[in-house]
DNA sequence: CGCCTGGTTGAGAATCATCAACATCTGTGG
DNA sequence: CCACAGATGTTGATGATTCTCAACCAGGCG
């Protein structure tokens, strides 16, 4: 069974739920959508917004731990995040996952795909989440007729691709340290992106996808984060961070400095 | 100075040196070269071909060492590798390289750059290289006319990207002896689909590379690598590997047994 | 209330990095 | 042809960061 259509098998008449009428309204368009300015070309005009719309699939809101894919499922779409947020991760020879990326309002996921024709990975809600599904096939024909949506397309592959290696430099030179403040500084200019606040933080993942993503065990995580608020650098309350000291972590995930106060 | 005009500043009737008459040919074309299956699509007509290869900018060889862009640089063109291999580094904060990949022939690089419009990274030659350079606008105008071609700069983009989550799998979750005979048998298969011996390698980078690439230090690769070899699983000698056991490399690699014997 | 998941903290162990010495190869120039 | 310097690679001893194992705490839910 195909996935899109399991997942996006309501159409805009049906009736909505409490929840789908306020952060995840099922019936926005993609002109009047407050994460365009995030994940559409600024130069589109107006009656090619409305050609991409038209293509664009909304469904309604995934609950924590839904799928969007699985590894192996048939490549047909890729995805933009109105609200919530997703891990993509794959799995290893050995059956173990790794988190290949977190994804927040306004950004695109499930490009992996394109090169096999089928998923890599997979990607799964972390939160009530809202997102669009976007024809692979279709936005490749629309592509074809407007220059600066094929350019937007190629540029956001390459935006992954330099995200991804990002990563791998984390991963290959950087302490748990830097590791774990690249993380929190990576979602803090993400808020600022979407006009949230920079400094207080509220992660949507757990520990163990923190670790996961940062090649780190959980206990890690959490001795570095305890490290951090007994250095005065930031706060933590479960899942709150409150940066308190931007550039003592910069410095930190600089190689400039330490924790240590 | 624009880096392309730089290294591809040889019109085709100059004189060519003794290097480039044999593996590092300037005259070839995309139609006759041997590359081609590896990195065209397979569906283009002979037509679409001859377009593609007007596009195509081919100069003399690289010297090792030999930059085909450095990070910062204007993002213009993508590049095919046709001889040789080039490695891909990226700076981090603190100064130091992070090796991205390497690239053998028939395999595309610096799609990195098209999502800022410069390039987030750099990419060297690391023996003598012929590569071929593809404006990328031009390749754009092409891929909105042809919609195999399209699909294919997608693809190859994809591709990049599954690389370099395969990447981040192994930097986050393996040992010094699964990285290194991941990338072995990653080079092996890349030798095989170059019709090439998949089980006697040459290794075209240093060690410092090698453990750049894989988050080591070189005395670990050496050790690894000497480790190996005592094991029986292969022989060593300098940048020349024989293996000897490609199952229990495979073994080792998925996590289901260690280089003991 | 008890159970389960998620998270924290502590002690000991292991892998890999660091530092240092040495070996090998390559090219240069006498 | 040999000597030499510099780059590259190997091997050994030591140490630090992080993992593993384990106990424990807190919150949510039946």
């Amino acid at each position: 069974m195909d996935v899109a259509a399991r997942i996006f098998n309501m159409t805009a008449k049906e009736p909505l739920d409490a929840a789908s009428r306020c952060a995840h309204d099922v019936q926005i368009s993609c002109a009047s959508c407050r994460m365009a300015r995030l994940c559409l070309p600024l130069a589109l005009e107006s009656g090619d917004i409305e050609r991409l719309d038209s293509i664009v699939q909304r469904g309604r809101p995934l609950q924590p731990g839904e799928h969007v894919y699985r590894a192996g499922d048939r490549f047909s779409s890729i995805y933009a995040v109105r609200s919530g947020a997703l891990k993509a991760y794959r799995m290893s020879s050995d059956g173990t996952e790794q988190v290949t990326g977190f994804y927040f309002p306004g950004e695109v996921f499930g490009m992996e795909g394109i090169g096999q024709n089928c998923h890599a990975g997979a990607a799964v809600a972390l939160e009530t989440s809202a997102i669009c599904e976007i024809p692979f096939e279709r936005l490749e024909e629309l592509s074809a007729r407007i220059p600066s949506l094929q350019r937007h397309c190629f540029s956001l592959m390459g935006q992954e691709i330099v995200q991804d290696q990002q990563l791998i430099t984390l991963l290959g030179k950087n302490s748990a340290e830097q590791r774990v403040g690249a993380l929190l500084l990576g979602i803090s200019s993400r808020n600022a992106r979407r006009k949230l606040s920079a400094t207080a933080l509220r992660l949507p993942m757990s520990r163990i996808d923190i670790g996961n993503y940062l090649g780190l065990t959980i206990e890690t995580v959490s001795r570095v984060l305890n490290r951090f608020q007994k250095a005065g650098v930031l706060t933590v309350d479960q899942r709150e961070i409150v940066i308190l000291q931007p550039d003592r972590l910069h410095d930190v995930v600089d190689g400039v400095a330490s924790s240590a106060p």
